[in-house]
RNA sequence: GGGCGAAUAGCUCAGUUGGUUAGAGCGCCUGCUUUACACGCAGGAUGUCGGGGGUUCGAAUCCCUCUUCGCCCACCA
């Protein structure tokens, strides 16, 4: 690409679809196992496996975030040297997809009942195939670089081995079992769900308290009744027994005899359970083992009936062993109407005694917010204690690190308290449980393979019909996405995965169970480091939803501002597990300072492009040290350290060791630091002095110019490296109109910069810098616009007067004054600044200057100086401070000390000439 | 009910193990067609660091307490 002129505006759109097709086509985002380390290659390899969105998702804030970040890092590890995969890929998502269909279908007036399982399942395929993946090629329009050649999804042939072999794998070792007990069920998704799946949600209830009459042990005794509490009076129809406390005084006559369960009319015993609590409202509680985990605990220990009182889809009715016990009227009810009908119904027996309002907390399907109904099933477990044991281990001796740190603890906590885990779901869209079962002599067989017929007694066979929670399959995902359970060159390449960069939504459904799986069947944690980043909400802290109608398209975004100003956005706001905050009304806010930068980088290439020409340039290391101005050193001691500074914020990539050091173990990934790092170098040291000191040197021919046609590509060159990562499309452009720039290569894959050492004495720059910025305060103060020129003279301190008398031309520019560099003080009117070291600005302003007002205003600088010097010196003479300050810092204040006595005395002296005292 | 986090300029947020005069961007005020950029340049104003108490030579930073938000976890009917 030649180094004809920039046009003046930046073309974000046109840019970036031809550089992302450019990079596709030239493979620069595609990984290559044979150069890894762990194969025959000779690099560090870094993976990333993206957290996969859902099938049919379309792309949001939260993914926008979520990808920016990874691509930040996989781009700063590829220029870094590294082999870099970042695994693409979606996930088959279960419920979610299978709602969406259903939803169709509904529209159309049929269920899945109506279809059936093997035309919904098609249907599903042909709909995903079809409009299914669509977020994968708008995470390209963000610019991710991820390697599409290895597009993965959980319901790939590839990936569904994955799942049998694990499935298989875990019932062979004991820790898959069936069980019957009591889960969450959504009558409306009509599935069980996991305990993660129940979301919890506080709620305003009612605490109904039911008296239940004790049945007269003779015709004599008087009627007697126990009182028990629920909030869910319809349950009632299903109770069995009502328990009281062994040690519970106020019962110990009652237990053993029964009840007359109201409405339902059946007689049921009081049993004495510690579960229940004498200091919970009466001490007695009803036991509804089929729609209570506690009661059906209670029930198997009393070895009680466990009557399913409603139908799959929450209306009453005489399900399970509930014969007898549903009445009519109720039967068919929706529950919580049942609720009503049932409170009336006691109301109108007496049977209520009161109703308390109540606070608690009642859980909901995370898919569709339906209210779910405890219910006693058969559903496929995974025993997650033995599995659990190696994750907590790995983050508790520091193999895997979590970030922010905080997050570490309620992984802990979490894994510590785990319960087994309901994976079968009641669905028709997912992987089916591979269990098949004899229907002749009733062997349950797990295979890799379908089975045809039974492998004991060669019986016709039928397959389980329920289908995988989607967690099961996607908590496979470091390692069946690289081949497994095949021995591929990517597994033995890139396992393990290096860093997962998610939302701590899904801690527990997804990252805890991959590190749980990764040692289950790989003996390895699948990554060393997770970073949860923070969730992408509205100025009112609502989190962004698409239902809410708060959201921001991030392809809205792209169109109006560029999918750099995007991600500058993003991780420019980006504190360390900080929610990012953005305003869905005024995008311009959000986002124009995005691009802004994105500009500003444009008009910084046009200005070099055009000023420095096609000719060769030399490179630094060639430029005789001599031959460098104090703006060339100064520039690029600048440029070391904003190497370090971005650096030093995106931290070790991986651990030194197997284990992380306790100082690298939460340093790094601070990514608003290192963009700020690399703006702050870009605009404020690069653009706003380097470049506006070298516009002199590059219109005169020379050697000069040349040195600083050297320096300033090199600067700019470098700059565009370290931004690069966050703004790939217009850092991309410039670069390669570099004049240095190498046909048929890209910035995407250049090498990171380090740091050099440069000659020069770059500290000198500082002073003039100093005096440039008196001189504009001067003007400021005085209301002299910029435009007029006004003459000043320099009155430097012996150590600075050589940089001053040199540096004379270059401050007039700046400045748009004329200087003279003298010895003495002019007489008249003028207005004064004192630097640091000492050295006097001098303006005369004959007519301009009221002597009173720059006294005063000298004064007051004086006063607040000692002052400050006062508090400086106290502080100095403090034995405490001395000795138990840090050293550097002690010698930093020491060094002030000196700075500000010499410039306390040259006020002084300023203050005493001029205002006479 | 248990645990965690947050509260700093009008707004969104930095502020690393306590250490100069608490910073950035946006917004605001003043000025500027300075030949890359008005999506810019130069200058400027703005903070009882949520309240109270404590530790310390020194606290936005550590401890206690209160207030207000937010998050996670939870079988008390």
């Amino acid at each position: 690409m030649s180094t004809t002129e920039l046009p003046p505006t930046y073309d974000h759109a046109a840019t970036e679809r031809d550089l992302y097709a450019r990079w596709q086509d030239a493979g620069v985002f595609t990984a290559h196992a044979e150069r890894s380390r762990r194969a025959a290659g000779d690099r560090d390899p870094f993976t990333i496996v993206i957290p996969p969105p859902n099938v049919t998702a379309v792309l949001h804030m939260g993914h926008g975030l979520n990808n920016t970040v990874q691509d930040v890092i996989m781009r700063w590890r590829r220029m870094s040297g590294d082999e870099v995969l970042w695994v693409p890929g979606t996930d088959h998502a279960g419920i979610a997809t299978q709602n969406v269909v259903e939803k169709q279908l509904a529209k159309e007036g049929k269920s899945r009942f109506d279809v059936g399982r093997a035309a919904f399942v098609a249907r599903t395929s042909a709909f995903v195939a079809e409009t299914g993946g669509t977020i994968l090629s708008q995470l390209k329009a963000i610019g991710a670089s991820a390697d599409w050649t290895r597009t993965a999804y959980t319901l790939s042939p590839q990936l569904s081995r994955a799942v049998r072999e694990a499935f298989v794998r875990l019932y062979e070792r004991g820790l898959i079992y069936r069980g019957h007990r009591v889960i969450h069920w959504c009558p409306r998704c009509l599935t069980s769900l996991s305990d993660e799946e129940a979301e919890h949600h506080d709620v305003h209830g009612r605490l109904y308290h039911i008296s239940y009459p004790i049945t007269p042990a003779n015709a004599t005794e008087e009627p007697r009744f126990i009182t028990v509490a629920t909030t869910r009076p319809e349950t009632l129809l299903g109770d069995v027994a009502v328990a009281v406390n062994p040690n519970d005084e106020r019962y110990q006559d009652l237990i053993g005899r029964t009840v007359m369960l109201p409405i339902a009319e059946v007689e049921i015993p009081i049993v004495a359970d510690e579960y229940s609590d004498p200091t919970f409202g009466s001490g007695a509680v009803k036991i509804t083992p089929a729609h209570d985990a506690n009661d059906f605990e209670v029930g198997q220990r009393h070895g009680l009936p466990m009557p399913v009182i409603m139908t799959p889809s929450g209306q009453i009715g005489e399900f399970m062993d509930a014969a007898g016990r549903v009445p009519p009227a109720l039967d068919g009810l929706d529950r919580f109407a049942a609720r009503d009908a049932i409170v009336q119904m006691l109301e109108a027996a007496g049977r209520l005694e009161k109703v308390e309002p109540h606070p608690h907390s009642v859980r909901r399907c995370y898919r569709c917010e339906t209210v779910v109904e405890p219910r006693l099933s058969d559903q496929w477990f995974v025993k997650m204690k033995p599995l659990a044991e190696p994750a907590l281990r790995a983050v508790r001796e520091r193999e895997i690190r979590i970030l922010p740190e905080r997050w570490e603890a309620v992984y802990i906590n979490w894994l510590e308290g785990i319960r087994d885990w309901n994976i079968s779901r009641q669905l028709w869209w997912g992987h089916r449980v591979p269990v098949w079962y004899c229907d002749a002599c009733g062997k349950v067989t797990a295979s890799r393979d379908d089975v045809e017929r039974c492998p004991s007694c060669s019986g016709p066979v039928h397959q389980d019909e329920d289908v995988l929670d989607t967690w099961f399959s996607s908590g496979l995902w470091p390692f069946s996405t690289l081949g497994w359970p095949d021995d591929t060159a990517d597994l033995k390449a890139f396992y393990p995965t290096d860093m997962l960069v998610t939302a701590p939504e899904i801690l527990f459904f997804w990252v805890a169970r991959m590190i749980m799986t990764g040692f289950a069947f790989m003996g390895e944690a699948p990554f060393h480091t997770v970073y949860l980043h923070g969730t992408v909400r509205d100025t009112n802290h609502v989190k962004m939803s698409k239902s809410l109608g708060n959201g921001i398209d991030p392809l809205d975004v792209v169109a109006l501002y560029g999918a750099d100003a995007l991600r500058y956005t993003v991780v420019a706001g980006m504190g360390l597990g900080a929610d990012t905050i953005l305003d869905p009304k005024d995008l311009d806010r959000s986002f124009g300072p995005g691009r802004n930068f994105v500009t500003k980088l444009w008009n910084m290439g046009r200005f070099l492009l055009t000023n420095v020409g096609d000719d060769s340039v030399l490179a630094v290391t060639n430029i005789p040290a001599s031959d460098f101005t104090r703006a060339d050193a100064w520039i690029l001691e600048r440029l070391n350290a904003a190497i370090a500074a971005c650096n030093a914020a995106l931290g070790p990539a991986r651990p030194g060791a197997t284990q992380w050091r306790d100082d690298e173990r939460y340093a790094g990934l601070r990514l608003n630091e290192y963009t700020e790092a690399a703006r702050n170098f870009v605009w404020n040291e690069l653009a706003d002095w380097y470049l506006e000191s070298v516009k002199g040197r590059l219109t005169t021919a020379g050697d000069d110019r040349n040195v600083a046609r050297a320096v300033l590509v090199h600067a700019f060159d470098y700059a565009l490296r370290l931004l690069h990562p966050i703004v790939p499309f217009v850092t991309e452009a410039l670069w390669q109109r570099l004049p240095v720039y190498k046909n048929g290569t890209f910035l995407t894959t250049a090498s990171w910069p380090a740091v050099a050492r440069y000659p020069g004495q770059p500290a000198e720059f500082d002073r003039v810098i100093e005096g440039v910025a008196a001189i504009r305060q001067l003007r400021g103060e005085y209301g002299i616009t910029p435009g007029k020129l006004l003459s000043g003279i320099v009155i430097p301190s012996a150590a600075a007067h050589p940089i001053f008398a040199a540096e004379t031309g270059l401050i007039e520019r700046l400045t748009r004054c004329t200087l003279t560099v003298a010895k003495a003080s002019p007489a008249g009117a003028a207005a004064h600044q004192v630097l640091s070291d000492g050295t006097e600005i001098v303006l005369p302003l004959a007519g301009a200057i009221d002597l009173e007002k720059e006294c005063s205003r000298l004064k007051g600088e004086l006063e607040g100086l000692e002052q400050q010097l006062t508090g400086l010196r106290a502080r100095l003479q403090n034995e405490n401070f001395v000795s138990r300050a840090r050293p550097d810092v002690v010698e930093a204040e020491r060094r002030k000390e000196q700075e500000w006595t010499v410039r306390r005395e040259q006020l002084a002296g300023k203050v005493a000439s001029l205002c006479g005292t």
